[in-house]
Parts: structure tokens; sequence; C-alpha cells
RNA sequence: GCCGGAAUAGCUCAGUCGGUAGAGCAACUGAUUCGUAAUCAGUAGGUCGGAGGUUCGAUUCCUCUUUCCGGCACCA
């Protein structure tokens, strides 16, 4: 029986039986055959060797095809996972995907990895590279290979396989003593993997992600087509990792964090200047966008936790007081039930909807010390967080003006691109299921006519509903929740907010629960690690460093001081005894935006040499026109 | 919280196979008054994260503990 094949430029093949990849390669060039790693039948990726079924359009995947890494990545997991069970036979294998960047398999074994154990699995990963083992699909009857697994004492497997759907293949990929379940596509060979790899780290990790389950030990690796593109990576790892708030804040003299105050920040000037103003500009941006500014108790009364609902869910993760009347108070790690207290003030109208309260004030939570973080997960730490109490009506308008407000925020800071995640109803909540219904609904509805693009994310929403979630991504790629909008019928209820309908029947407000910026902590942390400290003129904690070149202008310098300070600019003044490239250096060390120069020549002509971060180039100015200048470019948008 | 790793001067790090520590930068003092990413010299700075144990002797070995780092779990 004949075959035919079609190419990607369009010419056509003819064989004489069922062709695989690999020959349909060989015919066309010895030089293709060698490279195909695998081939795309129909858009879909298959093994070289699988014959090829008369009339597929065939597209062979090289190692220059953008598909290429993530078939390199996944055979680098069961290289990884066939060098693990040679050099550690009492080891059970799991699971091994691939990941951005690389990949990961994850192992039982009572003994843990060492960093010496990773460096021989490495080297035992080239080895099997060189023996060049043929990797080979198989596919088996169910029973017999929870059987075979289970003879081999590897539980893990077998429970996955048993729990396949009924109506999928059970197929196994074998390449040399080593064979794992795997949908694959697979490369032809282990020498196919190359030498673009590198295991990373150990960590450990809950099977199935649950953490009453057994704990496993995950390794990761790193995968790339060549050594070179490898490097090119760790390079790029290098310099990211420079780029960590935490590193940079010291250096910049923001913050720290203590041992008597973990996950908390004393704020040093400078920082507390930068913190300042980003909640000055968001401030700014609220009163804007129509909102009311509010200060709520930092502690409450448990017995409104529970009403909320809070307590039940989160009552370990709250901190508390005892009163000496024995009443226990719970400081607050949230707005909400405050500002519905206040909502609750009086009688509301439909005419008063939308109320938008908004609050800045500390939050509290005692979060795990394994999540702490910087100040991306912080024990104490403020939110933009608003709550909007409006109709069913208004949730569809009123999404579509934070989403508007939150792009042109975002736009101030230079993230023109981010992740949405819609979250939907999380297995322990609050509200019956026909209020989830409406609330996702709600919420569907307003993503929709405003065309978002947002990825799901099942079960991740509130306890009290569904949630948008504004995802941004630190140095080395770790994704952020920044900005939320939570749709919210249950609150309301619970804390019998309630308004006068047009009819004059009482009505429960939908609550939306919002943040732009989410955690200020937080989005200054990002902030910080996406301009790796170069930060926006508006926002420095020191705009400009005035420096001397000699003492003989100290007069003149601190006059340029005054002027700038009398603009509310917080300028530093250096008349320190040092040569003018030193303080340059430092000034720009420390992320100074802008460094004025002032020696005998900018004096006598009431100049400054105007030197801007990151730039060797200086712009020579008129002193006041400098500081004009300057006091137009250090206000924040609005 | 769980798994693994780490903790030495303000910072970055070296060191001691058990005999109580060193560099560079920063700081301070003095000299130098200088034109855009490090001027020179000198001085000072550490109960080697904390507690306990082994030992004649512990920063080093052991146990516990705290914190930090990386993951996982969690994230109102």
């Amino acid at each position: 029986m004949s075959a035919q094949y079609r190419l990607p430029d369009g010419a056509t093949l003819e064989f004489d039986q069922p062709a695989s990849a690999l020959e349909i390669a060989e015919r066309i060039s010895k030089k293709l055959a060698k490279q195909a790693l695998a081939v795309k039948a129909d858009g879909r990726l298959t093994d070289v060797y699988v014959p090829l079924t008369d009339g597929t359009e065939v597209e062979i995947i090289t190692r220059d095809h953008e598909d290429a890494l993530e078939l390199i990545r996944h055979d680098a997991a069961h290289v990884m996972a066939e060098a693990v069970q040679e050099l550690f036979p009492d080891t059970q294998v799991t699971i091994g995907p691939t990941i951005e960047n690389g990949f990961y398999y994850d192992f039982h074994r009572e003994a843990p990895f060492t960093p010496e154990d990773l460096q021989a699995i490495e080297k035992r990963m080239q080895e099997i590279v060189r023996r060049n083992e043929d990797i080979r699909r198989e596919v088996w009857d169910r029973d017999e290979a929870v059987r075979f697994f289970l003879d081999k004492g590897e539980d893990f497997k077998a429970e996955i396989i048993r729990e396949l759907p009924a109506d999928q293949e059970v197929s196994l990929y074998r390449q040399g003593e080593f064979i794992d379940l795997c949908r694959g596509p697979h490369l032809p060979s282990t020498s196919k993997l190359g030498d673009g790899f590198k295991l990373m780290k150990v960590a450990g990790a809950y099977w199935r992600g649950n953490a009453d389950n057994a704990q496993l030990q995950r390794v990761y690796g790193t995968a790339w087509r060549d050594k070179k593109e490898l490097n090119v990576y760790l390079k790029q790892l290098e310099e990211a990792e420079k780029r960590d708030h935490r590193k940079l804040a010291r250096e910049m003299d923001l913050f720290h964090i203590q041992q008597e105050a973990v996950g908390s920040m004393f704020w040093h000037p400078k920082g507390w200047r930068l913190r300042k103003n980003l909640e000055n500009y968001i401030r700014d941006k609220m009163v804007k966008y129509g909102y009311e500014e509010v200060s709520t108790p930092q502690m409450m009364d448990r017995i409104l936790w529970e009403k909320s609902g809070h307590w039940d869910k989160y009552g370990d993760d709250m901190f508390t007081v005892c009163t000496h009347d024995h009443r226990e108070m719970a400081i607050k790690p949230m707005n909400c039930p405050g500002h519905v207290q206040i909502f609750n003030q009086g009688i509301k109208s439909y005419r008063d909807l939308p109320i938008r309260l908004g609050e800045f004030t500390a939050l509290f939570r005692n979060e795990a010390h394994g999540a702490l973080h910087g100040l991306m997960r912080a024990r104490s730490f403020s939110q933009d967080d608003a709550h909007i109490f409006c109709t069913e009506a208004q949730v569809n308008p009123e999404t579509a003006t934070f989403i508007q407000m939150l792009r042109e925020v975002y736009a101030d800071f230079g993230f023109q691109e981010f992740r949405i995640k819609f979250s939907d109803r999380p297995e322990k909540r609050a509200g019956s299921d026909e209020t989830w219904d409406k609330a996702e609904a709600a919420l569907r509805d307003a993503v929709e006519s405003l065309g978002l693009e947002c990825e799901l994310n099942p079960g991740e929403g509130a306890f009290y509903g569904p949630k948008l979630e504004f995802v941004l991504r630190d140095a080395i790629g770790r994704d952020w929740q920044c900005g939320t909008l939570q749709v919210d019928f249950v609150l309301p209820e619970r804390l019998d907010a309630e308004y006068v309908a047009e009819d004059g029947s009482r009505q429960r407000p939908v609550m939306l629960h919002r943040a732009v910026l989410g955690s200020l902590e937080r989005f200054l942390g990002i902030l910080i690690e996406s301009t790796a400290g170069h930060l926006p003129l508006w926002m420095a904690p020191t705009p400009v460093a005035v420096c001397t070149i000699t003492n003989a202008v100290d007069d003149y310098a601190a006059e340029a001081v005054a002027l700038l300070k009398a603009k509310g600019i917080p300028a530093e003044l250096d008349t320190r005894n040092e040569k003018i490239g030193f303080k340059v250096r430092e000034h720009s060390r420390t992320k100074t935006p802008r460094i004025w120069v002032v020696g005998e020549k900018e004096a006598e002509e009431r100049k400054v040499a105007i030197r801007s971060l990151g730039s060797k180039d200086t712009e020579e100015l008129g002193l006041e026109e400098a500081v004009e200048q300057l006091a137009q470019a250090t206000r924040a948008p609005i």
C-alpha cells in the first residue's frame, strides 16, 4: 500500500508503504535524517520512527525548531531519572515534566540527595548520553503495567497508571534498562539530548501537590540546545540575581529586617520616602477615580471576624491580643469587614451607589516562615485596598473602570504587559452555589465584555468570591499576584450590608474587593527588580545629589540644594573631600537618578553639569532652569 | 509549616584536619582641593547566629534552637 506525504514547502513524497519520519527525512537528505528529533504529523508531535498514515502533512523537527527545546527538556528528565535509578536503586520515580527553562523530576527516597549526589547524577547523565541508548515507545496493557511497576516497588508510578483516564493508551518509553510511563514523544536516542543541560537544585515537593501526602525530592535542571545556549542562560540568571530587591535595597539603603521582627521592615529614611511616594501616587489616582479614603481600627473583636467568616478560614494566621476583660482582639489582616462597618452606618440609598472606600493602613498576617520573601511576602504590609459597594448592574462598569485605572497605573511604572488569572470557586468557601454561580457569571461577563485575555486558575478564588489576579514577574521569573478584583455576594450578607432600592425594598449590595498595586511592599519589590533599582525620577527617594569638585564651591552647591528643597525635592548635598569620580561612582551605585556636578566653572556661571544615571554624558543648564526642570520631572503622573 | 542548604567585621568573602581569626571595600583620623564609576597613608572594628554537650581546650565535632536562601504547601 503506497503512501504520500506532504512537506512544509508543498512538495509531496511517495513511498511504497507507510514510512516513518526518519525514512521521509532520509529521502530528503542524510543530514536531515541525522538531525531529526521528532516530527510534526498533521500538527501533532510524534516519534520519528513511527510509520505515518498516508496523506499526512509532515514537518521534521530539528534542533533549531521552536518545539525542539520541549523535547530536549523532556528527555533530560528521563535521562536524569535513569541516572538516578542506576546510582540509587532504592529510589522511586514519580513524575518529571518540563518547565520554563528546564525540567524537574520528583523522586521518592529516604536519604536526601546531597549537592555531591547532584554532581554524580549529572555525570551519569552525560554517560547515558554517550551510551546513545535508543528511546522506544511501547504500548502496554494497563493491568500489566500496574503489576510491572508494583513488582519493581514503584508504587507511585503504579498509582498514576491506575488513575489514567480509561480511554487513554498506556504508553511506556524504554531507554536501556530504564522504562517509564510517558505520553511522549521523545528523541530517538539519548545522544540527541546533547550537552546543554545542568542540574540546578534539589527541593522538597509534596506528592500531588498536597501537604498531607509524602514529601518527595524534586531535582531541578535546565536544558538547552547546546552548551553555548546553556551558558547564555546561566549568565542571564546570574545577572538577574543581581537585581534581587533584597540586595538592591541594602545597597540603596532602603530598609532592613531583623530577627526580632521577622517579616516586617525597618524602613530607613530613603526607603520610607520611596514607600510614601508610591502611596501618595496611588492615593491621588484613587481620588481621580472617585474613591474616598478611610481608616478603620487596627484591631477588632474576634466576634466580628467570626461573623465575616475570616476566623474560620484564617484564624490560625491572624495575630491576636487579649484585653484585660478577656476579649480576644484580632489585629486586622485585611480591611473588608471594617469597610462594611462604615457602609452600614446610616441608611444607604441606591442613589448613593457605588460607594468606593479605600484604605492604606498596615495589615498583619502571620505568614508561614517558609513563605516569607523580603518585600514580596511580609507579615506586615499595606495595600491600596478598596471596596466598591454597588448594585449588580454596576459590577460590569465598575470592573471596566477598574481595569482602565490598573492599566494606567501599570503603564506609569512601565509594566505594559501582565498576566491575568481568573480564579473560580475554591473547595472551602462561604456562600451557596447559586451565589457563586451569580458571582462567577458577573465576573466572567465583565471580563468578556472587556475582551480581557485571562488564564483559568481553577479553585483558587477567595473564600467569598471569584477573583481576577494581575500577575507581575520578579527578576528571576517568579510570578507574584499584585492587583486583584474580587466579586463578593457573601460578605454583604454575612455582615448585613444593605441599601434601599428604587422600589423601596432592602437589597444587598455587591462588594468588589480590589487593589491595583496589591501590597505596596510587594509592588515596590517588583518595581525595584524590574528596573534594577533605576526607579522613575518621580519615585526615586533621592532624585538628585549635588556634588562639589572642590570645597571652594560648597556655598554654591548648598544654595542649589536649598533651591531644590524649597521645591520639595529631597536633594542630597555631597561636599565631602573626595574626587568627583569617587562621588559619581558612589551615587551611581546607590542609583541616584541625577547627579549635579558643580565646580568653579559652574559656580561662576550659575550653572550645573547634569549627569543621568546610566549615561556618561552630561548636560549643562542654568541653576534656576535645572531646578524648574527637575521639579517638573519629579512630579508623579496623575 | 515541610525538604535541602547556609550563618565568620557594616558589605563581599577567605580560614582553622580542635590550640579563641584574616583580606578587599565601607567606617574613622590625617594629608590631598582634585572635572564625571575607586587619591594616599594610618586607625579602629569580630563573645565566628544563640544555647547545651564532648574535650585540657570548640569558631571548627555532636545535639537543640533562631534566622536567612532555594523549592513545596499556603497566600483573605
